[in-house]
DNA sequence: ATAGTAAATTAATTTAATTAAGAAAAGAAG
DNA sequence: CTTCTTTTCTTAATTAAATTAATTTACTAT
């Protein structure tokens, strides 16, 4: 059990200046004093040691308005590095990044099928291999992968589309470059990377939805994603929204799935036009006037609703982030959405939930891989109510 | 922003002893010691001001192995009170116990409608009154109240069935007994009462679900209540099912609460069988042989079944605990409800999510309107990973 | 130049945990 | 019955780390 011991209380301040510094560079002791009601020698001392580790450093000096000039700190940019890996069904993708989340480098590679385990190991090395540089100041490796993940192993249990189970991808990892491997659901790192780096920092709750092949949540709860007790907290996708509906992949009738993902976009388009398209191709058909598909994707747009609507009666987070090879329909999914939301939401303070795309783009994934690790560097121990 | 400061070190270690106590008397200073790692002199002095505070007490020496007898310690029984408050749309009930929950009076007053604000408010201060016994040992009143609360307020939003609205009962009631008054949802009453005294120590994550006059769900992660943005977390009952199902009274369609409520029971059984039957009448019926009925209960379930694994999906709590009146057909009900849920469920892990019925029989939700004040005692001020 | 002001550090104090030592109380062994 | 061992609990000394107060540094403004 964690006891309040001088470590915590030390440690916890650390976090509070780690932070603030992170956010608000450049700022001085001085103002960081006075924003996290700490007291200056205390900010002064943290301070010190934080540059001494090499993770801030000092700046420029600020201006003055009549007294000594503040000393800007940083975190120090080419102190540490971090790498991300977004391990997809059909590539895999690696960056190199500072604390702050700034990519230096990147590489990429196609998976092919089939492929084995063992295979699939030696392309996520050999393209790791090609970002992996400035070895010593690398403090570990985030890997978003898809499928179901282990998290306390790091085990990729299942990998729908490569067909593999079991993939012992941390302890691969961490033996080929003796440092710390974190593996993550894709969904879920897409949300941490939203709530990192989407510029969301107001919001306390934040669930991150990932609406493409599949159908994936991440729920964040104060900056840390929440896992629930065995590990499926935010299985969006296999929410029945309808018991008499189709059946899904999973056995179950009328998951949201089947209603919202890509592969049901097209399964629809073709079922009501006898066309044989993909998501994309429907999407592309209604941009250039196509009604018809137009009203699919609107459709599309009021089943996702319907799902928020039930995500926000349940978790009622503050703010929802859409990503996904499907919001990139956005302009016709978008409007019927949020109209549904506010239709089905029951109390008018929950209609205030914010429910927006990403802005971050592809990369929310592989930037929630790094900050799997970030995490270790800038949370607390310990969550102040 | 909480800081880490002395108080904060020294707060956490009295929770911790605190807690200890309550969950593990009688306990020696020397066994809180060992299970808590923290250093016997750390124990003996917070013991010592907690002894002198009156909350803790010394009993009786405890055996030994060869050495000194250890000297027991206890919550205070007789040192402080808590008054619990079930506010209902038909009746009011009142109790006083101790820290631990033991309750030593009991009132109850009925509610006649039509009724106003100041007469439900007099009802309430008129059935508190005969149980507010040794009044300078009471710490607060804790209310579960029936509808829509605003739990920073204090205030009833909505309370449906007696048809009043914007009671401010937090404030009427500290001015009316100058104490500390918290007032939250009954359905969250109910779920924090199952936390604290259903015998579930070891489950970081619950959700209570209530299903009788309507379904609600409270959730407590790590025993505390999880309110979510706008305080309705858990609105359980107005869960979208059958996109295609009957308009609900909240005005969406197939709603969970349309399946599974008393009221839907005795509804569908009107429908099925054209009987003007309450839900109530529809169990004995189904006790005393009745078939269909029997059978209309086992399909209640499985609707249930339907919901929870949604909840599962989503919160993926450790353990469930269904109540209300709905919950007395638990002998027709929770056979379907259990399979249910482990068809749906997907994962192997999550089908172990424990589901049972409340043990605590009436009593969960005002003991839970106690536990709301004896979280202030007993609750850390952080939250420790 | 000099006064005034803000930033940062240094020194002294305080809080509260830990370590080490000791006192109290019991059973066990001779 | 005395002595030894064991366990519980307390007391005293030490230590970590925050806070308070004082001081130094480095400006701006008059």
């Amino acid at each position: 059990m964690q006891r309040g011991t001088f470590q915590l209380m030390k440690s916890v301040n650390k976090s509070i200046i780690l932070n603030k510094i992170r956010l608000s560079e450049p700022i001085s002791r001085a103002q960081i004093a006075k924003e996290t009601s700490l007291t200056p020698p205390t900010v002064s001392s943290i301070v010190k040691e934080l540059i001494a580790q090499g993770i801030v450093r000092e700046s420029t000096l600020g201006s003055s308005s009549g007294g000594r000039r503040p000393t800007m700190l940083h975190i120090h940019k080419n102190g540490f590095y971090v790498i991300g890996v977004d391990a997809g069904p059909e590539r895999v993708e690696c960056i190199l990044t500072d604390l702050m989340g700034t990519i230096y480098e990147r590489a990429a590679s196609k998976l092919d099928t089939p492929i084995t385990n063992d295979q699939f190991l030696a392309v996520l090395i050999a393209t790791i291999k090609r970002v992996f540089q400035a070895q010593d100041k690398i403090i570990g490796i985030g890997i978003a992968m898809h499928g179901v993940v282990d998290v306390d192993t790091g085990t990729s249990l299942v990998a729908p589309i490569l067909n593999l189970k079991n993939i012992p991808i941390k302890s691969v990892i961490e033996e080929e470059f003796n440092i710390t491997v974190k593996v993550e659901n894709d969904a879920r790192a897409f949300a941490l990377g939203e709530s990192w780096f989407g510029g969301h920092e107001a919001f306390e709750s934040m669930v991150a939805v990932n609406i493409g092949r599949g159908v994936g949540a991440g729920v964040v709860i104060n900056g840390k994603l929440y896992h629930g007790a065995q590990g499926i907290a935010g299985e969006f996708g296999h929410m029945t929204i309808d018991i008499n509906g189709d059946i899904c992949e999973c056995g179950n009738q009328g998951c949201l799935q089947t209603f919202v993902s890509g592969a049901a976009i097209a399964k629809r388009a073709g079922k009501q036009f006898s066309a044989d398209l993909t998501a994309k191709e429907v999407y592309e058909s209604a941009l250039n006037g196509n009604q018809a598909y137009a009203d699919l994707l609107v459709e599309t747009g009021k089943m996702i609703g319907i799902g928020l609507a039930n995500l926000i009666h349940l978790f009622n987070p503050s703010k929802i982030v859409l990503g996904g090879g499907v919001m990139k329909s956005e302009r016709f999914i978008m409007p019927a959405l949020l109209e549904t939301v506010k239709q089905k939401v029951l109390t008018n303070k929950a209609k205030e939930t914010v429910v927006t795309v990403t802005r971050l783009g592809e990369d929310a994934t592989i930037l929630g891989a790094v900050a799997l690790l970030l995490i270790e560097i800038f949370d607390p121990p310990i969550q102040i109510d």
